[in-house]
DNA sequence: TGTACATCAGTGAACGCGCGTTCACTGATGTAC
DNA sequence: TGTACATCAGTGAACGCGCGTTCACTGATGTAC
């Protein structure tokens, strides 16, 4: 053959992870085939070799992006214990890094309303993205012994990703800064874990 | 001539309103002008008679959005003291009713992701929008004696925002209504104003 | 009172463009004999 | 060892489509004389 033994493999990825960026910095609608598939170097009429539709790269995107931006945050927390994990991670996701990073942050944040706009499947990953940290910050929560941990993490959830969503829209950096170090505090509050000494310095 | 006195001027306004239900369903690039048009009864020639471009309709379209909504929320709270109207106005917004309404609700909900996408002038509009909610609920923070209004109110509309959307794409609606009474609990306490008799039933 | 002309909101065909998608082809390599 | 053929990731032209935008035209009314 031509190419490696896992050229098409790679290649494949590299589309992938094109398309990922792309994904948050445009959205759905924006991005378009030929550019994902010039961003890897090649021409546009090899990309259905690789895809279905352009939905299908859609929804392998999102994947890959809530699998990237997840295993990043999650490695900063891994081994703490529940209250500093809460804490650590809580100041991570609403953090001016966070927000400097559309390209490399939380879909979510990037995506949330376009989503309801995108086929069925999209729709169904984008979900599952949302319950899955929303899982991991319930488990926390509930080893800290509240009660409806679920609901909470939800709740506490949709202010950490109104929190990012919102500073994004505000020009002047101080004030957004300082939105988000209130959301912050009002999160970190609501869920019990204000202690200061819990905060690991990650910004 | 051929039509009334404010022929003209009322097909605008139409064509505004039915491009501000379709914005907020659709979203920004999905809107197409021949729809709008078509929606209004009339066919796509036209268009340019009433503006200048898709984009400046956009904008008028978005700045009607605010208005409406805007105006149907204020109207509620209207010479309620500070206390019952900032109660009020979160729990009217962070509800079922302001979740279910997508065509009707608040843009900033619906166009969160889109904004940033957009043309200057639609940024700027977003902006303003955003500008004038968070400083009626600053008003209404600082006469409740509270400093740093602004950046309580920012921080508090981050999370009424987030808690909406969110419960959007929770397709089950008994969680869905849960997670929005933690968020308005969690953001009423935030703001000092947790009294259940703060409460006026709205929905 | 009647005729000729101006007005102008709306019509509908046409434009160029970018998009998602298709497809015949290329050309370097591996395999069969 | 050499020749003929199969493979297949990638190429590049072409497709149909919907979009934003333009423009010559319509036709009912108002105005001038």
């Amino acid at each position: 053959m031509r190419y490696g033994e896992n050229h098409k493999e790679e290649t494949h990825k590299k589309l992938v992870r094109a398309a990922c960026v792309v994904l948050r910095e445009k959205g759905p609608d924006r991005l378009s085939v030929a550019e994902v598939m010039e961003a890897a170097g090649l021409t546009h009429g090899g990309f259905y070799a690789h895809f279905k539709s352009k939905d299908a790269l859609l929804v392998e995107a999102l994947n890959s992006a809530f699998a990237h931006a997840g295993t990043r945050f999650r490695r900063v927390v891994e081994g703490m214990p529940a209250r500093h994990a809460l804490a650590t991670y809580i100041d991570m996701y609403v953090s001016p890094v966070h927000r400097d990073n559309v390209s490399g942050g939380c879909p979510i944040v990037a995506l949330n309303s376009d989503a309801p706009r995108q086929s069925k499947k999209f729709q169904a990953a984008f979900q599952a993205g949302i319950d899955h940290i929303v899982d991991a910050l319930a488990g926390w929560i509930a080893e800290t012994g509240r009660d409806e941990a679920q609901t909470l993490a939800r709740a506490a959830f949709s202010a950490m990703a109104g929190a990012v969503a919102l500073s994004r829209a505000v020009s002047d950096k101080a004030l957004s800064d300082e939105l988000l170090a209130s959301a912050r505090a009002g999160i970190r509050a609501r869920l019990g874990v204000s202690d200061p000494e819990l905060s690991k310095a990650v910004n």
